[in-house]
DNA sequence: AACGTCAACGCAAACGATTGCACGAAAAAA
DNA sequence: TTTTTTCGTGCAATCGTTTGCGTTGACGTT
């Protein structure tokens, strides 16, 4: 009685017939009369009636909700990522249960557990940094419950997932600070435990092989955490100590790629005149900065609403799990901007 | 049988004892023998039992879920405030369903369909620009359904509503305009039609009248959509046409002074020197801009979990929405940086 | 011996909706 | 007129859990 929502009893009890004939009713089931339908779906009208979802959930052992797990809501690229998700998910019908992991396992756990205990009809899981072990995922995957990994893709057997092209992005960003005369170009990495990390790296290593550039190990220096200030002194490390100093940056990411601008504007080196700089991501405060950064831009919307699809298909049976072998792959595109183009 | 998971009947069978009585048993219930609870709870464990938290919704007509509705997620103030609920709520033990408006009302209102068929608790709501009449908020709230609303508060009688102190940012931030020696700022207000802008242009009028000094209203200029696009020519034209050029600019958005900066230094205008700058929200590129963006940090985390905590409060009765007769105001705090220090 | 007490548990209804099956009446076929 | 078919509807079980009330048997009391 709480919202004073109407049931199917009130229907019924107010004409006097039984609450399946109600449900078949507003159904449109064959085998009833016109005339009761019709009056079924006045009253239903009338009395303002929405079927309880919770009944139907518990009936038919299906929520029309799925569940996403994020590492944290407060970055552009995940925040994007949900938006993308939220439009797909509303446009079919689904409601989009929200938590966010903050980079911890335990998290990851406790919510998966909170969820299956809701009915939720499948998971969209983008996992932390840590999660080494795939147990709590693959356990669910055997008895063919839906998951879609997104932007993170575990080494797991049989896992659906989505990913940007993250080596392509990690090539192309080099190959354009090599043609733009750069010659020293290290490269900020992210968490070397993380698939994407990987990618972007072998996109940096193989872009200097292929323009017969030699790769400096010494160049290479992960940054776990992104932030700008691990970054910054990472790079002044780098530009005071090392050999043969860096004259571009390759960032895995975009505060990765702030920290660099500040270490060579504390330098004195001008960007991009003595140092070019490409970030990763394309967060919204690149084409604001001075000079405005050049970075790789990921396709979050599309990689939200690409993973919803694919989720609620496999939730809808409309393709099956086992014919995606691979993660699919979505375009990155370079956006050059001031940061790396010499005048 | 989806998910495997076990119930209470399994449970039930598997001991040869009611269903009742492992109901009890498992809640510790007197009247249940030390001996079946030590057992109930055994084979619940061996079973991985989790209760099922659907049936429980449809008992107890409470599904521990509250329902957020949102402008856009992809918003760097928004999603602080998401990230300050979700903490909350996951804490307490709620689900957090998430849905974007993207500022129209009839999803406004079709997600909050779709969410009390699910039987959610709670809302919490920041309305859409656009939503003018708040029928389908007070129909519930005259029903005692809990609702809070945040940063957006509505003209309704009994809301229980948290925002930021948007008059005394705007003050500040003017005051500390004028005290660097600007003076003639001008404002690039947010849609008039909600109460945040309102309160920031009176902060701003207030801030002049205060110290003597003179209200122009054709300075005042309102930049609806908060692009830094529509900002950038809103400012062009004010430098370029109007009688009594502005040497500075009180921004209701970071994005709109954004605008603001690109407008002086195509002008050539340095900043800080012969234009001042304060934007509003403090988004996460403001300390990287060079210069960098003096702007009003709201708090939106805080805001975030302060709302979650009144909501759940609200629903597990804990306070009276009754009692709460005021918006509780969350303070604002102007972060001085480059932009709006004269050297 | 007859009765009351109490611990320990089961029955069944309820939450709201769905659905296989059965039933009665009317219409059609014989 | 009798039999069969068709149509429209209701009954009751089901999903998993909770809970008011009833039942059972053991034990203690007079």
């Amino acid at each position: 009685m709480k919202i004073g929502q109407a049931t199917i009893k009130d229907i019924a009890k107010e004409l006097g017939v039984s609450s399946s004939t109600v449900s078949r009713a507003l159904k449109d089931y064959p085998g009833i009369s016109e005339e009761t339908k019709r009056k079924v779906k006045e009253v239903a009208e009338r009395l303002n009636y929405r079927p309880n979802a919770v009944a139907l959930s518990l009936r038919k052992s299906r929520s029309f909700t799925i569940g996403v797990i994020i590492p944290e809501v407060v970055h552009f690229f995940f925040s994007t990522v949900i938006s993308g998700i939220e439009e797909v998910a509303q446009a079919r019908g689904y409601n989009v249960i929200l938590t966010q992991s903050n980079e911890s396992v335990d998290r990851e756990k406790s919510s998966i557990e909170a969820m299956l205990s809701n009915q939720i009809d499948g998971f969209l899981v983008c996992f932390t940094k840590e999660t080494k072990d795939f147990d709590h995922f693959s356990k669910l995957m055997d008895f063919g419950f839906p998951i879609v990994f997104f932007d993170r893709i575990p080494k797991l057997e049989g896992a659906v997932s989505v990913a940007v092209d993250d080596y392509k992005g990690g090539y192309e960003a080099v190959s354009h600070l090599i043609e733009q005369g750069f010659q020293n170009i290290a490269h900020l990495s992210g968490p070397k435990s993380l698939k994407i990390s990987q990618n972007r790296e072998r996109g940096y290593r193989d872009a200097l092989y292929n323009h017969g550039m030699q790769v400096n190990e010494e160049f290479i220096r992960e940054c776990p955490t992104g932030t700008t200030e691990e970054a910054f002194s990472v790079a002044m490390d780098l530009l005071e100590n090392s050999k043969s100093k860096p004259d571009a940056f390759f960032a895995s990411n975009d505060m990765a790629a702030v920290g660099a601008m500040r270490a060579a504007r504390k330098l004195g080196l001008r960007i991009p005149d003595e140092m070019g700089i490409v970030g990763f991501s394309n967060w919204q405060f690149c084409s604001m900065l001075e000079p405005s950064l050049s970075s790789v831009a990921q396709p979050g919307f599309k990689m939200g609403s690409e993973s919803a699809t694919l989720l609620l298909d496999l939730i809808e049976k409309k393709i099956e799990g086992s014919s995606i072998k691979d993660p699919i792959i979505l375009n990155t595109e370079l956006l050059v901007r001031n940061s790396s183009v010499r005048r």
